[in-house]
DNA sequence: GCTTTCTGCAACGTTTGGTTGCAGATCAAC
DNA sequence: GTTGATCTGCAACCAAACGTTGCAGAAAGC
């Protein structure tokens, strides 16, 4: 019945810039902080700390290549975080029928 | 292709004490600031602040009574929000599937 | 009436997302 | 190998968001 929704994992998740930062990296493979951040509204630093943010709850790999940087995201903890989401929205969903049932059943007997 | 995300929505429920917020209000029907905090980590005034956010978005409608404001969660807004959780998180698995399946067929073309 | 209780407003502190500026490290070309 | 371009991290700083406390106003209960 609890939703046991990790935090550290939502918050990371939830920042609009990490979202398009991950469909970037899922879209093209990898990248580094540099080519992100061409595609983002943000600069180079902004996006390097939301790496080391998305690193340390595991979302992504780092592979340092010589003077840059790769990023990967962690396919097995995003297939987590994706999990996630569709649950807190399954179980919303799964009170607002129940509500409606109710509300539906209070209708009818309304009308006997 | 695009998810198509309301940015507003999302960091609306982005918030954990949002969150909660909504899931006790979902679950005991309505509640006002005080009650509401009385059951949270967070002062009142830290839930009248959400509770004003989350009806910007449209999530909660106010029923002033008396001297209390009676919240309700907005059930048809809150199943959007809901879909739209459970859209990035599908597109996701989506991706990561199509991943999967190239490596795969990678992986067999070497095996060959 | 008086007290209690629900509320909003204002001031304040802390964290977080963002910026700019600067210095170190690596690659590439001469 | 020196020089120059480029990729990076670190530090200082700013603004917005989440949280707090303190105070004042309005409605209920006595």
């Amino acid at each position: 019945m609890s939703v046991a929704v990790d935090d550290d994992l939502w918050s990371a998740i939830g920042d609009p810039t990490r979202r398009r930062m991950l469909d970037l990296l899922l879209a093209e493979g990898a990248g580094t902080p540099t080519t992100l951040s061409e595609r983002l509204p943000v600069t180079r630093q902004a996006v390097s700390k939301h790496l080391v943010i998305l690193d340390r709850v595991g979302l992504v790999h780092v592979t340092p290549s010589g003077r840059e940087k790769r990023y990967q995201v962690d396919e097995a903890q995003l297939a987590r975080a994706a999990a996630q989401l569709a649950d807190v929205g399954s179980t919303w969903d799964a009170r607002l029928r129940r509500i409606k049932g109710i509300a539906e059943a209070i209708q009818r007997r309304q009308e006997k």
